[in-house]
DNA sequence: CTCCTACATGTTGGGATTGACATGTCATAC
DNA sequence: GTATGACATGTCAATCCCAACATGTAGGAG
């Protein structure tokens, strides 16, 4: 049920199309709650069949403008304030780390090189996003300079760690050291 | 997809039953990849139906200890090297920071505040659990080893952000100065 | 000897999410 | 004029995932 209050949020900030909110998610909010298009129209029409956001525009190509409602804006603060948040998150790269001690050292730290890779890549735009954007628009924008900042921190935690957890393995951590006998696979076999 | 790979893991690591990998995941790979025992049974019977883990043992009350088969190792290997990890995730917590500018200030913070219990709450769990287990016992334990560390800087890493956002809330980074006057809520009516 | 708790394994209904399918419009380049 | 690509909205089937329901066992306390 939080797609639902992303949308209000995004809604509120500026009046906008499913379309829009789509592209939009894989820029902003998308790196914290991605959606897609599937997802998105249906959850619109629910929203405004509830009232908590109205259709306030229609454009070319049957494009259809969203903006949340003051009752859409008073639901986004009772899910604050009435929900606890659920901490959990799923990491299905460090998932994968914790399985590389089946793969051979070399293509462990090829794998550590690729996620590295990735999280340069993420730190690089959200640092262009950081010098871009202007933050100081409206409260929504600086609501999302609190977020991005999480994300900058993220990304470059991330690489210390990909750097630390590489020194470990180039040094002999994941080595077998005549440990499990029993999982030779067939493969090595 | 990735249940069955978190699975085929930790059957490798050590012949366990269903209810132990659900009492287990939820201190160890459960941090990076949640599940419960009703996504963890079915997954068991699909696994041991396509030969990738086989139950090894019979234990009280119907339980049934299952272990990873060198087919299943080799399962793990050909996901690693197969397939590309999808980076993306979701976080609640982060997605509420988003939506903090509807409430007012001292509210706001309230929130950031409990988040930081958290996340305290956390970083405590994980450095107590560094400090404890036997990280050299096993290739598998080794692996975890890399995992865990990324728990401890993440944790620590949003500690650092949560006191940084308070700080730019408490200096005024919130305050509507005037914006989005269309934004009054019913509430504030 | 009975009650309670922890152990242990399942199933089921429903909501969340995705990828593929489906449809139609507008602008621009050729 | 027409082909193409970006714009734009939707549906559908399958899967993932969770909360709740359902069932039964072993051990220990009293």
């Amino acid at each position: 049920m939080s797609l639902r209050h992303g949308l209000l949020d995004l809604l509120a900030g500026e009046p906008m199309s499913g379309y829009d909110l789509a592209r939009f998610f894989g820029a902003s909010m998308g790196n914290v709650w991605p959606a897609q298009h599937s997802q998105i129209y249906p959850e619109l029409a629910k929203l405004a069949a509830e009232g908590l956001i109205s259709q306030t525009g229609e454009g070319a190509r049957g494009r259809k403008v969203y903006e949340t409602t003051p009752a859409g804006i008073d639901e986004l603060r009772r899910w604050l304030r009435e929900s606890q948040p659920d901490y959990s998150f799923r990491n299905e790269a460090l998932l994968r780390v914790f399985c590389l001690w089946v793969l051979p050292i070399e293509e462990a730290l090829e794998s550590l090189a690729r996620d590295r890779v990735e999280y340069v890549r993420h730190l690089d735009y959200i640092e262009n996003v950081i010098a871009t954007r202007d933050w100081a628009a409206n409260a929504v924008a600086r609501a999302s300079r609190l977020s991005i900042e999480f994300g900058r921190r993220f990304y470059a935690m991330q690489i210390g760690w990909i750097d630390w957890a590489a020194e470990q393995i180039a040094a002999g951590m994941l080595e077998p050291g005549g440990a499990l006998p029993a999982l030779v696979s067939a493969e090595s076999a």
